[in-house]
DNA sequence: CATGAATGAGCCTTCATTCAT
DNA sequence: CATGAATGAAGGCTCATTCAT
């Protein structure tokens, strides 16, 4: 039979609407990130969150629109986490590898946020997959001015729209990075990312001066 | 969220066992791989395969169990097609050339498939994961032979339980990079085959002679 | 998943179609004694009786056809076993004796067919429950006729129409303590009949003689 | 087999949650004794209740739970009933008197209730029959106090360990009688409960001084 | 503002029943 | 005559969503 919900969190009234909706958004991640997006329950959410399921649509709306705002808290949370650490002054070598540390940082202990609704996001579909890809891009452009930026004293420098699809190329990196590193945990955060800084790096390098390995130099 | 679909497909009927066996796995692994596993419903994949729900069943079993018959179906012909492709007497860089080679085309053509079962597998929690666990560990096996085989004529030959984890590490970055290929559907099939080739090829050189990229040296 | 169930029974084949019928309704017998009517699957009657279930369609027609069938058969092999038992030439009194021993041993051996298809066909309600009423009618009308032959001698005979209502009470009863002895298995059939046969011919001489309980003489 | 019916019941909405509940367990009996558990549907409890279905599970649980609820309630109400009817200061033969009259007439008024369900229970095997056997075996103990009570006076006083026995057979005869009585309905409640009566009282009476019959001395 | 009470709609699963061979 | 293959039709259960208080 079902149990009755009657959690004893305390059911705090009459908070101001932003705490209010902090509140709920804690809740909703903590258990779509347990149960996945299909296994989480409303009644649970609002269970969690302590207040009842009206309010629970009042503040945030249908489970979808829920979803999404859950994913543009936790995106917005670690790019703001990012830029934070990313200091001016810093040569862009050290502000990605600032990025990055940060950025592997806050997925190890965010695991319950982005890391896991990132890959609920990918598998419900849309809409949420192009929610998802906004933020992509917005990383991307930033990554590829720094990229850009690195290359302006060089003999030839790059302009943005040529770094593009290599900064590209480190996002999705870094997405299956963590990926991976979810299945490999024994790793630590900054091993991680100091693997994708040395891919990224001297890939970088390499690119630029034209070296690679093909099929015919085989040992 | 979800379009209920009438589809008009003609019913084949009287089929053998194995045809009809076939046609249901091909429709599953479609829904499954479109919708989610939890989004896929029983009666979309009934229908797109042709047939009505009690055949289903009749043939595959519970949702559970059908989710899993996709999974060692596709699981299965990758591992088949890449037994193929590696002939006996190719050195084993070759080897490992041709395998990559095959997987990257393989799940190009079955994205459906693939890629799409293996993150559906993973995220859908027990049992599906140790299913997919046991043919990881399989291609893990595999490939670790295939290193240390490499090694048999250097100075300082490696045996099969030392070149396991590096094995593993070439298995789960080949799962993480179709994981960002998805994303990046422009590059081809050899390109990534040749990415990680690259990658491992040359970490395992220098794995052996021990160099590494540090934050110190930032250019 | 389903077991396809490939029993092993031999399937005889061109059988005449009195003994196909009798091996059918064999097997549905015991099907239906062991699962209860509604757990009784038509697949496992098919699969006990050895054939196809067309063929059982063929035979005996749908569910609850076939079901009828069942009870027919049991209740004719039982009033016919009492009808052998009851040999002309016998006093009334040793008449139903032998009836009611015989009744109990049918039963005792017969748990399968006839006690367990009598709870069944009460419990199914229509149609199968005016089935039995039919069967239970034609057992009291002998009955009361053997009631009425036992006064013929007496001061005061009575006819057919007098006895019967008494005739009905004891099958009732009769059935009845059969449900009891399902549940207190430790008695025998003998002792069974001759409890019933205890309360039927004392209380028959009772109500002849008008002796009885009351209320007011509450010890 | 089964008419479903689209009831237009009112709907009465927003009642407390005490009188939802009985609401439903009314229906449920009524539908359990009309089709029996198998037959009854949810679908047809729900609408008979006049609510949806969501609200019978969450109010009562699955098909079982709510089987067993209704098994409860008739039993608790049936004690209770008896428990009501026999005062204390009563001599022993009149308190089981009054309570085998109450017996009869709460069957006979709540014929969907207790009797029905009663074979229901004890038709749909475990987990019920052993729900069922709990309140007989607490109605037993009872009783057997009560005859021992009754034999405080009397040259050889028997403890409850040797009425017991006793007692269990009169319970049984009692759901007997009962199952008897559905099919000959034209009795009066009183009527079975002296044939009860008389049956237990003379009975007990025999016992003690061991009196019976035997096949010797047919008349 | 806040909620207990209520429901429409859908999904998984299973059978009795029947074609087409 | 005999059957493997196939399905229409329900039934149990759950969940996102919303009144009525």
């Amino acid at each position: 039979m079902v149990d009755r919900q009657d959690s004893d969190r305390p059911r705090t009234r009459r908070l101001p609407r932003a705490v209010r909706e902090r509140q709920i958004l804690d809740a909703a991640v903590e258990v779509f990130a347990t149960h996945g997006f299909h296994n989480a329950s409303m009644d649970e959410i609002a269970d969690v969150a302590g207040i009842s399921k009206p309010m629970l649509y009042a503040y945030l709306g249908a489970k979808d629109e829920l979803f999404v705002a859950c994913i543009r808290r936790e995106a917005t949370r670690l790019i703001e986490a990012i830029g934070a650490a990313v200091e001016a002054g810093l040569s862009p070598a050290e502000q990605l590898w600032r990025g990055l540390q940060v950025f592997f940082e806050y997925v190890q202990h965010n695991q319950s946020g982005w890391a896991v609704l990132h890959r609920q996001a990918n598998l419900q579909g849309e809409p949420f997959v192009s929610e998802l890809s906004q933020w992509r891009e917005r990383a991307t452009r930033l990554i590829a001015a720094l990229l850009a930026q690195a290359t302006v004293d060089s003999a030839q420098p790059m302009r943005v729209e040529q770094t593009e699809p290599f900064a590209a190329a480190l996002v999705g990196a870094g997405e299956a990075l963590v990926e991976w590193w979810l299945h490999n945990p024994e790793h630590t955060a900054d091993g991680m990312a100091m693997r994708l800084m040395n891919m990224v790096w001297m890939g970088f390098g390499d690119l630029v001066e034209g070296r690679s390995w093909s099929p015919g130099n085989a040992r």
